[in-house]
DNA sequence: ACACACTCAGTGCTTTCGGTTCGAT
DNA sequence: AAGCACTGAGTGTGT
């Protein structure tokens, strides 16, 4: 079928497609529209990774917007929500507006109903339901990426209920469900009531195989001599041998120490490789990843890369990854080691993909337990860039010829599992029923048991007692901590239900913020770092050896600040989990006492991206902490929002002041305050000369700093910087690029 | 001859992939 | 369970 076949697409459409060298559809583009795709019917296209999969959706959305309606599409991370709006806004100059909206961003200007296409995270979908956003009701087509994500413990009953949710309340909803090849597609079409696209068709081919010994033993039965390096590194062994055909290969690894160690020895062999606009490049790149952040994750980035190859986890900060990832897209990072988040991520495809450690550690499990077949078939997708090579080649490795053996069994030729629905479980449905209650989706047990027999998880299980029983559990939860009300049949949210469910937090992590602000009435900002920490909305901070002493020495030395009781020391799992949120806490109090991040690091054993996630989750639990106190009418919601305030701009108390004016970080207000300036008014009548030897002479930033703060002519022209103003305690001063840490994520 | 660098084996240590969500500025 | 980081002994190299 060729794209100029196409209709009820609006005007100019196909051209452009055409325009791209898009004529002729894939087979399984073919097979959507065969099924309707064009004319609003729904479709679940399994299928496997850059085979296309996006085209079928567009073509769903603008035949939408072409009869007159509205698209929403539903993406796993923040990240692919940028990456995807950036592709749909070549669609703007046909007259179509999109808008993104996730948890930190929300495109600028009016009002979201009013855009054809709307990109958001599932959660943030979630979100705009419970928060009463009409427009969802004038939505006529849906698509949710990476739907197999449903399987997902922590996040897939998110989706699965939205999902749920948006087909109840516009009956004639088209849903377009995108999946990994997944074992049973057809359970997810039947459950979303549509046609299936099921199919294995690539658009270049992916050689799958095992290296073991000298050689890679390919899936057709094929081998390719390939012995191991003079040290016996399997891995750079195929690394050289691409290099050698001037390709890039991604490397997946089971931990971050292992990506980082992988990419530092694995930098010996890129090295020669690079010719000398390379190696200039690189050098840049590399500059830039100092800027970031002056971690040691930050400079091991930095000299790996500039030798040709990187590492990629989710310690890096938000900058770290995106340099890293434009830097191998364009052929300068010859060699990625990374954990799993590149293979979920924004779209980086390489010539050859390693996958070197099929088990990964699991603590529950008491040991290393094998990866998903449709995880390392995801990983192996990443292999072969579409237009560019020939092919794309995923290899295995093995130690011994039985390994091999298990590598092709469980691996090579297994299909992957079902995709099976996560929702029977208490933590997702405490916060999906009490959302269901308050939004007035359901106004009795039977009407909310009849919706959540609309989800995957009734499609699926023999068992239907189950998902009433634990429903009535998490109702009676809910009950007994005031957010929802019994009267006869009819179930209502309270006013702080409400809050919780607008909020979108866990009622549980409510109730414990509650109980916590309720024991007491004078917290200390350590006791509210302490309480927000340990609630289920944060993960924890695990316990290295040593710190269990560290921090229960801590612990009593602060026994009075922390909101209610400490657990006995004997009660094992519960001091345990006790103590890593103080870790957490602590981790805390030493941001807002402003230490450095790369003290930080160090200290805790965290990379820079970590440091980022916390500040981000404590700032968004104080946020609603800061709302549930003042709903109940709290002394101490004061605390809370100084509390939340020193979290968001990691400083002490007396530099909130200074620290919210826009281009003024932690460390631009600290070296303000020194020289005298201590809040806006200040800064208004100082001396120029005095800002700007705060800001170490740098014009730009001082006048946009007095621009922001109202000074009526914030000209710097011809003002001499005080050096004194510059002066730093510390006896080497940090570099400029830390002043805004606080900005940036 | 000596200081320093590097390699290697052995031990034990640590690990434990990832991540969304508020609201207002 | 397994790889990494660390330690200390042994070897090599340059002055």
């Amino acid at each position: 079928m060729r794209v100029s076949e196409l209709s009820g697409l609006p005007a100019g459409v196909t051209e452009h497609f055409a325009s791209e060298g898009i004529e002729e559809l894939y087979p399984p583009q073919a097979e959507a529209v065969e099924a309707g795709v064009t004319d609003g019917e729904s479709v679940v296209a399994s299928v496997p990774t850059a085979s296309g999969k996006t085209f079928i959706a567009e073509l769903a959305m603008l035949s939408a917007i072409e009869r007159g309606g509205t698209a929403l599409y539903i993406v796993p991370l923040r990240a692919l929500a940028g990456e995807k709006a950036r592709e749909f806004e070549a669609f703007e100059e046909f007259g179509l507006s999109v808008g993104v909206t996730t948890g930190n961003y929300e495109s600028e200007g009016d009002w979201l109903g009013s855009r054809d296409i709307i990109v958001a995270t599932s959660e943030k979908v979630d979100s705009l339901v419970r928060n009463g956003a009409d427009w969802v009701d004038d939505l006529s087509c849906v698509v949710s990426d990476e739907v197999h994500l449903v399987d997902d413990r922590h996040r897939g009953p998110t989706l699965e209920v939205t999902l749920a949710k948006l087909r109840q309340r516009v009956p004639d909803l088209q849903v377009v469900a995108l999946s990994a090849t997944v074992g049973n597609a057809d359970e997810l079409a039947d459950w979303l009531d549509a046609a299936l696209v099921d199919s294995t068709w690539r658009p270049i081919d992916l050689r799958t195989g095992v290296h073991y010994g000298s050689a890679a033993h390919f899936d057709d039965g094929s081998q390719r001599e390939l012995p191991a390096d003079s040290a016996g590194s399997q891995t750079a062994a195929v690394v050289e041998e691409t290099l050698d055909e001037d390709g890039s290969t991604l490397v997946f690894v089971n931990s971050r120490r292992n990506a980082e160690a992988a990419a530092r020895r694995l930098s010996e062999n890129t090295r020669g490789h690079l010719t000398t606009e390379e190696r200039e490049a690189l050098a840049d790149v590399a500059d830039e990843i100092r800027d970031v952040s002056d971690t040691d994750t930050s400079s091991d980035l930095a000299d790996a890369v500039e030798r040709g190859a990187a590492f990629h986890h989710a310690g890096l900060a938000r900058d770290h990854r995106t340099l890293v990832e434009e830097a191998f897209r364009d052929r300068l990072v010859k060699v990625v080691a990374a954990t799993p988040t590149l293979a979920a991520g924004v779209n980086t495809p390489s010539r050859r993909v390693v996958v070197r450690d099929w088990r990964r550690y699991d603590g529950t499990a008491g040991g290393m337990q094998p990866l998903d077949v449709l995880e390392v078939h995801q990983m192996f997708g990443r292999a072969g860039r579409p237009g560019l090579d020939p092919y794309g080649e995923a290899l295995l490795l093995a130690k011994n010829h039985d390994e091999m053996e298990e590598l092709f069994d469980r691996y090579i030729y297994a299909e992957p599992e079902p995709v099976r629905s996560k929702l029977a479980a208490e933590p997702a449905l405490r916060t999906h029923v009490l959302a269901t209650i308050a939004t007035g989706f359901a106004t009795t047990r039977e009407s909310l048991l009849e919706f959540l027999d609309s989800t995957l998880y009734a499609s699926q299980t023999d068992d239907s007692d189950r998902l009433a029983e634990v429903t009535d559990d998490v109702l009676d939860y809910l009950v007994a901590n005031d957010f929802v009300e019994r009267h006869g049949d009819a179930l209502s949210a309270t006013s702080a239900g409400h809050l919780v469910s607008r909020l979108y937090i866990d009622p549980m992590s409510a109730a414990e913020i509650i109980h916590g602000l309720e024991a007491e009435e004078e917290p200390t900002a350590l006791g509210l770092y302490h309480l927000v920490s340990r609630t289920p909305d944060m993960y924890e901070l695990y316990l290295r050896s040593g710190d269990r002493e560290e921090y229960t020495e801590l612990a009593y030395e602060r026994e009075e600040e922390f909101c209610g009781s400490m657990p006995s020391e004997f009660d094992d799992n519960a001091f345990e989990d006790w103590l890593s949120a103080l870790k957490t806490a602590k981790l805390l109090e030493d941001w807002t006492e402003e230490l450095d991040e790369d003290r930080l690091a160090e200290q805790y054993g965290v990379g820079p991206g970590d440091i980022r996630g916390k500040v981000e989750t404590a700032e968004w639990l104080l946020g609603a902490a800061e709302r549930l106190a003042g709903d109940l009418g709290l002394e101490n919601a004061i605390e809370v929002r100084k509390a939340r305030q020193r979290v968001e701009y990691g400083v002490r108390e007396e530099l909130l002041d200074l620290a919210g004016v826009r281009n003024v970080g932690r460390k631009r207000a600290r070296r303000l305050y020194r020289a005298g300036i201590e809040d806006r008014t200040d800064l208004r009548d100082a001396e120029k000369s005095t800002v700007l030897g705060a800001v170490r002479g740098r014009r730009k930033t001082a006048e946009s700093i007095l621009e922001n703060v109202g000074h009526p002519n914030p000209s710097m022209t011809d003002v001499d910087a005080d050096d004194d103003a510059a002066a730093d305690t510390e006896a080497d001063g940090e570099p400029e690029g830390q002043a805004t840490f606080g900005d940036f994520g």
